[in-house]
DNA sequence: ACAGGCTCCTGCAGGC
DNA sequence: TGCCTGCAGGAGCCTG
């Protein structure tokens, strides 16, 4: 699934793909896709437009478009992939994969796809002469800083793993690396957030952003069927110390790996290393 | 205000 | 072999 150093690792490859590209035609295959702005509204907005830039905000895609290359950005294009969606840059015959929602011809002849079979994605198009651009809720994992990072779970009752999904404390932190991150810092996952010592959050604030920025190098986590705008998978899978390894005995201390459910979400630790 | 649970959706794994 | 059930989870929504 994807969370933020797999959506950075997409948002820079379209960005190295489309930069400077025209969108001739968009397509919309499915109205059924739960869109945040119309088929027609977005086909309207995107046709004729340039892409200026490419980039990551939480594990939002945010796409900016303008009337040329240099000019001010006229509107933005968000893509939220949920947990199956790709966005794909490809040539016009490569084969079309099952459950493709949109297709945006571009002028170099490439086209930009939006896959998603379980539909959890979220597409929406940006007005910037009528409305904002699009901020995240919460923090940016990567440059909060240690002392901000902190603040953001103070007198939370939610067990601190809730507390790292919840987008509006932490805009871009998911499942992996909420669990591999946890792991590093040697906390248990149902931890009041609000009771951990400032200790424990400076492990945790290290921790979190060692581990982002460790699977950013590569190419993001590759579990289920994510790939990147090339469609290439990334290697960060191999690093997990927890995640997906029930039973298993841990790297550092070989006790088995416990499996078990947090605000809903599967949740991996070591009962070992842990406390 | 906050926390927790339900729901959307499809593909796949496991059990009988 | 084939069917059925349950599970995967991001995030919006509802409830207590």
């Amino acid at each position: 699934m994807p969370e933020l150093p797999e959506v950075e690792t997409i948002a820079n490859g379209v960005n190295a793909r489309v930069q400077g590209d025209r969108i001739v035609e968009a397509w919309f295959g499915s109205h059924k896709e739960p869109f945040k702005t119309s088929p027609a509204k977005q086909a309207k907005g995107l046709e004729g437009r340039v892409f200026q830039s490419v980039h990551r905000t939480g594990k939002h895609i945010v796409c900016e478009l303008g009337e040329t290359l240099a000019g001010p950005a006229t509107s933005q294009w968000i893509v939220h992939l949920g947990m199956t969606g790709r966005l794909l840059v490809t040539t016009p015959d490569a084969e079309l994969a099952p459950h493709t929602h949109t297709r945006l011809r571009l002028q170099s002849g490439k086209e930009i796809r939006f896959v998603d079979p379980r539909r959890f994605g979220r597409l929406e198009l940006r007005d910037l002469q009528r409305g904002a651009a699009f901020a995240a809720a919460g923090a940016e994992p990567l440059t909060v800083t240690r002392g901000e990072f902190a603040v953001l779970f103070r007198r939370r009752k939610l067990a601190i793993k809730a507390a790292l999904l919840n987008q509006s404390l932490l805009s871009g932190v998911g499942n992996i690396y909420a669990d591999e991150s946890l792991f590093r810092a040697g906390v248990r996952p149902r931890r009041q957030a609000g009771r951990l010592t400032r200790a424990e959050l400076d492990r945790l604030h290290v921790a979190l952003q060692q581990v982002l920025r460790h699977a950013i190098q590569l190419g993001g986590s590759s579990v289920s069927d994510y790939v990147d705008a090339e469609g290439v998978r990334g290697f960060f899978q191999l690093e997990h110390y927890v995640y997906s390894r029930e039973n298993q005995p841990c790297r550092q201390c070989g006790t088995p790996i416990r499996k078990i459910i947090v605000a809903g979400r599967g949740t991996h630790y070591c009962p070992g290393c842990q406390r």
